[in-house]
DNA sequence: GTAGGCATGGTGGTCTGACCACTGCTGTCA
DNA sequence: TGACAGCAGTGGTCAGACCACCATGCCTAC
């Protein structure tokens, strides 16, 4: 195990012995756990103890408790830890300026991957993409363009941090593409994106940021 | 305040009142905070709560807790969170290949970002490592010159993120360079960084990167 | 038969008070 | 002067209690 001084911080013993739980008995997202109660028993620890560490891992968000019923492992997406962090970790941020740099610094690494690789520029997912921003019905978000370019590059981790900063740079993100110019760039994107010019592809990257920027500015 | 839905979840509450106690009485990096005692008493909470929330926050590697002592604000470079966030996020992870692969992103953008500004590449910095590069006695580590290259952007989230991810990737990245070849590597990266050439810094930086694994492999 | 109300058991939320283990200090004694 | 014992303060842990809430099932009134 990793608990190697297990001595003290036993509450992080008893989260070690959570997750082995979890994943022994294949609890999956939504899924209920046992009890606090049984979970001292089950443990031999207390109650109290079994709070303690449950807390934590909710703080983290991997778990979500609802009085009166249990607690259940959450999806991964409702994250706590945002709000936490933006207090402490934020604070020695420079500004929201280092989130949205951080960010975007994320997606010009997934675009330039995609754009390099054959295989990925190769995927239906941009013909698809092409298709929804011509119909006018249909809904085409710039969250998705953005967040399937990093799904594309099959980095989870990439994807995760990514979500997080989102969710906390709280820009109009998921909002629909309006501006005929911003829907005329994308494209201009998606094609650089699938005739591999990643050189290409990154200006339009850029210019597509402005253009977001610009709007926000004006609707603000 | 941040408490909208202060009903349930009063540990988030607390966790909230820590903080701006801390805000308020301007408690630093090291400093001790008030003894869970004393938080209880003076939030009105029950010992338990306070330590339900304390024990949070030592997982985020907020605060750190000594038997017998106290509790003091944390050095923001421990943080247990990344064994926890190893276990349930990195077992989505594809591997530690996306550990790696995201650490690689964080760098390329940091010389990608301080090669492409003239003020960033004329520091004193990059000199300097040249003269610790040549000098046999003086001990060049990998680590620093990556880390200096990001301090460079002064992005610190993207710092703090990186920090996190050599934390786990838990590579040999602190170890002094010791291959001429290495040696002649980061010379040209340098070189380039100072340059300006932004293509070729990154090249040099996969060369590089690539002489790192490859010395990996024999050793292991 | 159905709709509404009620009792009940299980759950998380919180508190109290107690005891233990450890640390650091202080005063005493050799 | 130095070593040591005692003490106060701190986090670590526990047991037990009570509350608020939820889901369920039963029962009654319609």
């Amino acid at each position: 195990m990793q608990n190697s001084q297990s001595s003290s911080k036993r509450f992080l013993d008893i989260i070690g012995e959570l997750q082995a739980l979890i994943s022994e008995q294949k609890i999956e997202y939504g899924d209920k756990l046992p009890s606090e109660r049984h979970l001292a028993e089950k443990l031999q620890v207390s109650r109290a103890a079994v709070r303690e560490a449950l807390r934590s891992m909710e703080l983290l968000g991997l778990i979500e408790t609802r009085r009166g019923e249990g607690t259940f492992l959450s999806d991964f997406k409702k994250h706590q830890l945002v709000e936490v962090l933006s207090t402490f970790i934020m604070q020695q941020a420079r500004s929201i300026q280092d989130v949205v740099e951080t960010r975007m610094i994320h997606e010009r690494a997934a675009i330039k991957t995609v754009t390099e690789n054959e295989e990925l520029r190769m995927l239906p997912v941009w013909k698809g993409m092409q298709g929804k921003l011509n119909e006018q019905e249909s809904v085409f978000l710039r969250e998705d363009m953005i967040r399937e370019t990093i799904v594309a590059t099959e980095n989870r981790l990439s994807l995760k941090i990514w979500f997080l900063l989102k969710q906390y740079s709280g820009v109009s993100f998921d909002v629909a593409i309006i501006a005929p110019e911003e829907i005329a760039t994308v494209h201009k994107l998606l094609d650089e994106i699938i005739s591999g010019n990643s050189e290409q592809a990154l200006t339009c990257y850029e210019k597509w940021m402005n253009q977001v920027e610009g709007e926000r500015g004006e609707t603000e």
